[in-house]
DNA sequence: TGTATATATTAGCAATTCATAATATTATGG
DNA sequence: CCATAATATTATGAATTGCTAATATATACA
C-alpha cells in the first residue's frame, strides 16, 4: 500500500540525472578515481564532485581514499541491473 | 558505456516523486478511475490530473475511457518489480 | 438544452535543482 | 614549510518543478 514512497522517490531521484546516470554507468562494477570521471563524463570537476557527494550520502556510492585520491564505486551493483531493465523497458531504442 | 542516459533519466524522474511513486503503487495491476486515486492517495483533483497526464506522456500509464470516467492503468507493470528491487536494496527498514 | 459529474488545462508563485566560478581542504613530494 | 595535485565546498543566479486556485472540456442524463 505505501510502499515507503518517500524513501524510495529520494533514491529514484537521486539516481535520475544525466550526469548521475553517467556517473554509474561509467563506473559500472568497477572503482573509479574523480579525476578519470571527470574525463569520462565530460562534467565539470566540480559540478561531477557534487553529483558524487550527492550518490554518496544516498549511500548509492561508497568511497575508499588512496592516498590523494578518492575512489568511487556503486555500493550495491544490483542498482546496474535496475536501470538496464529500466531502459530496456522505456527505452529501447538505438544504442 | 552510454547507457541512453537523458532517455532513461526522464524515466527516472518521471517516477521519483512521492505522489507519483504513490499513484504507481496503489494502481499495482489494477485499473483505476481517477477520482478513486484522488481518494487513495490524498492528493487535489487538479494535481493528480497532472502527475497523471505526466506519467501518460512518458508512457509508464495507459488510460481508457468509460463514459464520462477515464482508467488509468501501469502500461508495463514489470515497473512494479522495479520499484520493489530498489525498496528492497535502499529503504529496506519499516512497512 | 441545462445541470451535474469527472477530468484536464492554465496561470502564477514558491521552492528546489543545477551549473559555474571561486575558494577551501587534504595529501604528497621536494 | 612550499608548491602542486586531487577533491570538496560555497555562493549565486538561472532554470525547472510543484502546488494551488481558477477555469475549461467532455459526457451523461433529466
Amino acid at each position: 500500500m505505501n510502499c515507503n514512497v518517500d524513501c524510495t522517490a529520494d533514491v529514484l531521484k537521486a539516481i535520475a540525472h544525466p550526469t548521475r546516470l553517467r556517473i554509474l554507468c561509467t563506473l559500472n562494477l568497477q572503482e573509479m578515481q574523480v579525476q578519470t570521471l571527470v574525463e569520462k563524463t565530460g562534467a565539470t570537476q566540480s559540478n561531477l564532485s557534487q553529483h558524487l557527494s550527492l550518490l554518496k550520502e544516498r549511500k548509492i556510492l561508497v568511497t575508499r581514499r588512496d592516498a590523494n585520491r578518492i575512489f568511487y564505486r556503486i555500493r550495491d551493483t544490483q542498482l546496474l541491473e535496475l536501470i538496464q531493465l529500466m531502459r530496456d523497458i522505456y527505452c529501447r531504442e538505438a544504442a
